[in-house]
DNA sequence: TAAAACTGACTGACTAGTCAATCTTGAAGG
DNA sequence: CCTTCAAGATTGACTAGTCAGTCAGTTTTA
């Protein structure tokens, strides 16, 4: 195994081998074609005349088609699950603060998902390899974990009505989420919408209001 | 072409020749194995066995695999619409009337989703060929619009506030209610969650309560 | 008895993965 | 500073397997 499992690159930042920099390139292309062809439609030899290398130099950095799909699961996975983690209210506050707070996270994760739309497709939609169906699967439940969390501990501490189901509460909000980040991105957009023209913040706002008042809201 | 439009059984209900028969049942088969392995991971040769007819008799039915992937939808797509049209709302009325209409057109969505599982699941999640996942945006977009003149309606009846930008609204309502039949019906299910054992009708009622009054919510 | 339905072996195109040969790099030794 | 040389990196033609689609011939139907 030369897993080279994502090594923070302690201090000396000169860090970034040839050798790293060869697979973060191939990473980033096949990433990008799996997210806009498709993983079958994508050929390993589109991947090495993309980067300017020869078949078989692929082999040297991945064991399989497979293993590189996996990896893009996994390093998109830590990061994304970083990023929702950062939202896990500790303080009491507020409904408006409390609002402030989703609204905040709800961006950050837009975010996340603009500067890695092909990983948030390839997350969102694609399922053809069996075991990166898996992976991504497996994905989006840790996504729906931290927001259950998120929404206990809100619960908790008096800011959410205890009268509802967690599960379900946390199901319908990533339901939500993924949904909105999907059409956000990567379609289908409705040709007068300009939903795909707002920025993560301004996404934020309208998500946040839909999803603590719904459409009946303020 | 041999489209074979989707004839509307006049009366004479001796109809479903041996011939429709065929057709129906390699339709079946085809879109149970492209929503549970993938267009892709689905052969012919898979399909005719299934079916217990040898590979030449799929192609006196259907022009090719792209033909058949693009018939499921196309049939799929009509019979989505026409439910969703039925929840058109022609009558003024109070707030709970409203979300009881709202209430039934989600449940009978959610029962068509359930009825036509592997469609659906196409539909969601499927996009491995081009002109199916073109195919499959045009459906969506279609449901988006369809939801936008209920919103509309609704607004025009003062059932609903007029401030919102109705297209935004649309987007994120068809946003949740695609998310929550992708989670309801083929995961990905978070283990404690009890999502996947509600019917139809429970399903509705939950998220009809997140669509109006969101998380602060009733 | 002619049209419709069906058969299944075959073809041709495609593509993941291999491998023996070659080039590049950088450190150790002179 | 130059040479050596082994590990690292790269090459691209090749293999072996897969699979959509074909077709000449056979059986069923009405």
């Amino acid at each position: 195994m030369k897993e080279c499992v994502f090594v923070i690159t302690n201090d000396n930042d000169k860090s970034a081998s040839k050798r790293d920099l060869r697979r973060e390139q191939l990473l980033a292309i096949a990433v990008e074609r799996f997210a806009k062809h498709g993983y079958h439609n994508t050929k390993i030899s589109d991947i090495v005349a993309d980067a300017g290398v020869a078949q078989g130099t692929f082999y040297w950095y991945f064991k399989s088609k497979e293993a590189i799909g996996l990896e893009i699961i996994r390093s998109g996975r830590e990061r994304l699950l970083q990023v929702i983690a950062k939202g896990y209210r500790s303080q009491s506050g507020s409904v408006s603060e409390m609002v402030e707070g989703s609204q905040r996270l709800l961006k950050d994760i837009f975010q996340f998902a603009d500067e890695n739309r092909y990983f948030m497709e390839l997350l969102l939609t694609g399922g053809e390899d069996e075991s990166i169906r898996r992976a991504s699967k497996e994905t989006r439940i840790d996504m729906e974990e931290a927001f259950r969390r998120n929404i206990e501990r809100a619960t908790e501490l008096g800011m959410l009505p205890g009268s509802m189901n967690l599960h379900m509460r946390a199901a319908l909000l990533v339901s939500l989420i993924e949904g909105v980040i999907a059409r956000w991105l990567f379609g289908p957009i409705h040709p007068n919408s300009d939903l795909a023209r707002l920025t993560a913040e301004e996404l934020a706002a309208e998500t946040v209001r839909f999803e603590f008042f719904g459409l009946l809201g303020i």
